[in-house]
DNA sequence: ATAATAGAAGATAAAAATGTCTTTTATTAA
DNA sequence: TTAATAAAAGACATTTTTATCTTCTATTAT
């Protein structure tokens, strides 16, 4: 569904929301472990995220990432479409350039109707609700 | 969504069951040229799903893929499993291996729903309907 | 039988996605 | 001001996916 890049974008988010709570900043390091994930790459995704705007990064000792409070309320279809593009949310279930209202394939209106119940899923669902029910340990982030 | 290899084997399964009505069988280059994909990476995945039963072929002069009657009933969720195997169904949506109804990630619930959704879609979704529509002229396969 | 046809199969290649390593730059605490 | 810290950036490597090429084998019409 998302390319692992964005699966651990979203675990990353998540986490960061959580912490950015108490108003910490956590480390690359800190995160890697945290969601079971390669360091480097993990540092990658938040670079480009941090460019986009999405959450926000401070270099030097007691730096790290956090999520400024507006930021928490940012959705998963904000962080999809920051990394996988939007595709997922217009593109054509066979992978069709042309297809379209007018000549759709032959999936296209059962496959519209799933790909909107996926786009109100993703925008629905806000990083800070689901920092939340981190916090409370009632779900996880590890693979 | 799907890899390229499964969008490709359904556009393909679509194609040969449309032209099996007549009893005709379609070689690999004219099932490469309708649909518009590269012919050696096409016969790689009949011959695939030939191997898998999905779909029927003769070698030789005016052999061919083609649909046995009872196979054009074949559902989208039977390809889809056949190549991408059945992780979009089950798997976590943040690629998480130990994520369950026990131990849930963050969009588990979320994601479930959308996952149900994906499934009966496909499962609904019959190979034969689809080529019905094909020949009617009112939906297409070419990128 | 033979030649033509067409799928089967394996090797190889190119591209994209994923992951790692090293150096640089900015920041801050001391 | 300096040393330590941590993100930024770019080069490099690996793996997976996608695509191509060549040879082999089965089938059938003649």
């Amino acid at each position: 569904m998302f390319s692992k890049t964005c699966e651990y974008a979203i675990r990353a988010m998540i986490f960061i929301a959580q912490r950015s709570k108490t108003g910490d900043r956590v480390g690359i390091k800190e995160i890697a472990k945290a969601i079971d994930a390669p360091e480097h790459f993990i540092a990658k995704i938040l670079q480009d995220l941090s460019r986009k705007g999405l959450v926000q990064s401070l270099k030097g000792p007691t730096g790290g990432f956090f999520l400024e409070e507006e930021f928490s309320q940012c959705s998963l279809a904000d962080i999809v479409t920051a990394i996988d593009g939007d595709k997922l949310f217009t593109g054509c279930g066979l992978g069709l350039r042309n297809c379209n209202e007018k000549k759709p394939c032959p999936i296209h209106d059962e496959f519209k109707k799933v790909r909107e119940d996926i786009y109100n899923m993703l925008e629905a669902g806000r990083i800070g609700e689901f920092s939340k029910q981190l916090e409370k340990n009632l779900t996880f982030l590890k693979r």
